[in-house]
DNA sequence: TTGTATGCGTTATCAA
DNA sequence: TTGATAACGCATACAA
């Protein structure tokens, strides 16, 4: 391994001199400057980023936090988009992100708090962490900068940002209602998670304002599960053969809608017509392909930690950001 | 910052005593050990990672070199498979796992061995780059291990991993020889990628082996990319309508083919036969459901870090694995 | 413009 | 069983 002290020898300088002219500090004469680093890249060198983080108390590192790479939970490939976007802008600022998970969190009983701790880490781009997590209270307490996607809590530190979902899914409701539906269930996901509340309020909203009266039997929960969504789906249609529109909190529990309709012998959109949540590639490789509300998760990771970073730097940020959804029209719904 | 420093003194005992017991040395009495323990839970003491690794001259980390987390690459879910495959084994073992792509070794103009070097990490799985890329390269002569997923390339201390693609893609086109189909044509990949060459090994493979001539027309490339095998398939069965069956070289190009086929008012598998490789969630939404080669990303994602595991630690290993595979029969395939 | 000295938090060597 | 001390590679306050 190369340092700045065989550098140093080398050249017949000090390390100060050395440090300056690498870090490329204006007090350092051009020449002494260039010769260093030919030096330095003759000889090999590559900064030391554990030293680094320890001398400077800080590792221009972005965590992210999340609740779990599962072998079967990325078919939706929501968690790759964002992290995609969180890769993408600690990029153009040369900063690294380091992953952390729930379950590694519990294997390994350590903290979201801790792991930031470790490694020096300034700040933490959060989702998918369920609300009474232990450790996702201490972060919430902790003065560590974080930026909430999709959950809604406030913290010591903490700033939100998702789309404005109960206008999203009034808008996909009203779309259905529009299309001469009345008879529309909504399959939700998890009762307990923010979105799920906030879906369901731009459900209600959106029957109320048409003056249809919501019933309790027409909204069932499903967990954000593909195949709990089927097994709901098939029981609700069974026992509410008046229903000809359903309005799912999530594109993968829509998919194992749409299965449960055809295989009760239904059509899709003649008889029942479904609008989804999220645009997920699968919905539009679907037969029929799915109307659905899109969110572009590549721009919420991206925009996430471009919030996290401002709150880092101190740099003043909105409590809530929202981001642009749309409807996107595709083949299942009709008009009745 | 609670250090090991600030426990001794509360303690009132040596630094190096506080580290001993932090680590569970032998020598360290059990009471003082107690002590010791129970004084940094309370202060809520974390290790500091980067003095850690400065000290002991590596990081437990596990370097993981992919072409990329593009926006739209992941739709196969092959990349998150890996990772989430990867990750999975890091924790069983209580590393880390640090993402490099060649996106951000171009825009920051740093080398894969040079990010390793950084962060002392011992090791890489490498993923998806191109066999001539520079920095490849010059990983393959140095001297940090390596396992290289899906490319055969030999380097100072390496391995590779992968199915055995001669023989899965010999085995699909024999399903469709099987099925009674003469004319078969080819949608390959990246001609130069070593996968493609053996997944066409494979096919030309049964092919002969079946007596049925190669026609070099009935093989094209289409880069792995969708709307590419979307573009050549559509040229290829309006010359060549005697072709009653396609195999592409992943389900992403498969699924081009299909829209294409249908595009040309054909039915699948009715007209033409169509089978895939990879078995990607889409693979299995598709209408009609893809028949594919089905291989398990995740654990070749597990898999690649244990060998790189032992690699760093000296243990040896095979030079060559080869993970199971199986063909899928789902729909899109007919006898004819 | 350059160099000396110090310290970041931890582990390891050696002596007690 | 414990402690003093050095070392890891780097950046910085301060002196020259």
């Amino acid at each position: 391994m190369v340092t700045i002290k065989d550098i140093a020898k080398k050249a017949g300088i000090s390390v100060t001199t050395v440090s300056r002219a690498l870090n490329d500090y204006y007090d350092v004469s051009p020449t002494t400057k260039a010769l260093i680093q030919s030096i330095a890249k003759e000889m090999g060198y590559v900064p030391n980023r554990s030293a680094q983080s320890l001398v400077k108390q800080k590792s221009n590192t972005l965590a992210i936090i999340l609740s779990g790479l599962e072998k079967e939970g990325g078919k939706d490939n929501i968690v790759y988009g964002m992290l995609s976007g969180m890769y993408a802008f600690a990029e153009t600022v040369n900063y690294e992100v380091a992953l952390f998970t729930t379950s590694t969190a519990q294997q390994k009983k350590k903290s979201y708090v801790q792991f930031c701790k470790e490694h020096n880490i300034g700040g933490a781009v959060v989702n998918g962490i369920r609300t009474d997590d232990p450790f996702f209270e201490e972060l919430l307490h902790s003065d560590l900068p974080c930026v909430l996607i999709d959950v809604f809590m406030e913290g010591k530190n903490t700033c939100n940002i998702s789309i404005d979902n109960v206008k999203a899914s009034q808008q996909a409701v009203e779309y259905l209602i529009k299309n001469n539906h009345k008879n529309i269930a909504m399959i939700n996901g998890r009762k307990e998670a923010s979105v799920s509340v906030e879906r369901q309020k731009g459900y209600i909203n959106a029957l109320t304002a048409s003056g249809i009266e919501v019933k309790g039997d027409y909204l069932v929960y499903a967990d954000y599960l593909e195949e709990t969504a089927y097994e709901k789906t098939k029981e609700l249609i069974k026992k509410f053969p008046e229903i000809t529109a359903l309005f799912c909190a999530s594109d993968m529990m829509a998919l194992g809608s749409i299965r449960a309709i055809k295989n009760c012998g239904l059509c899709i959109p003649q008889d029942i017509s479904v609008v989804g949540f999220d645009n997920i590639p699968l919905s539009a490789y679907s037969t029929p392909a799915l109307t659905t509300i899109s969110q572009d998760f590549y721009f919420m990771g991206y925009e996430a930690s471009r919030q996290l970073l401002k709150m880092i730097n101190n740099e003043p940020v909105k409590k809530n950001v929202f981001l642009k959804h749309k409807l996107l029209e595709r083949d299942s719904v009709a008009m009745i």
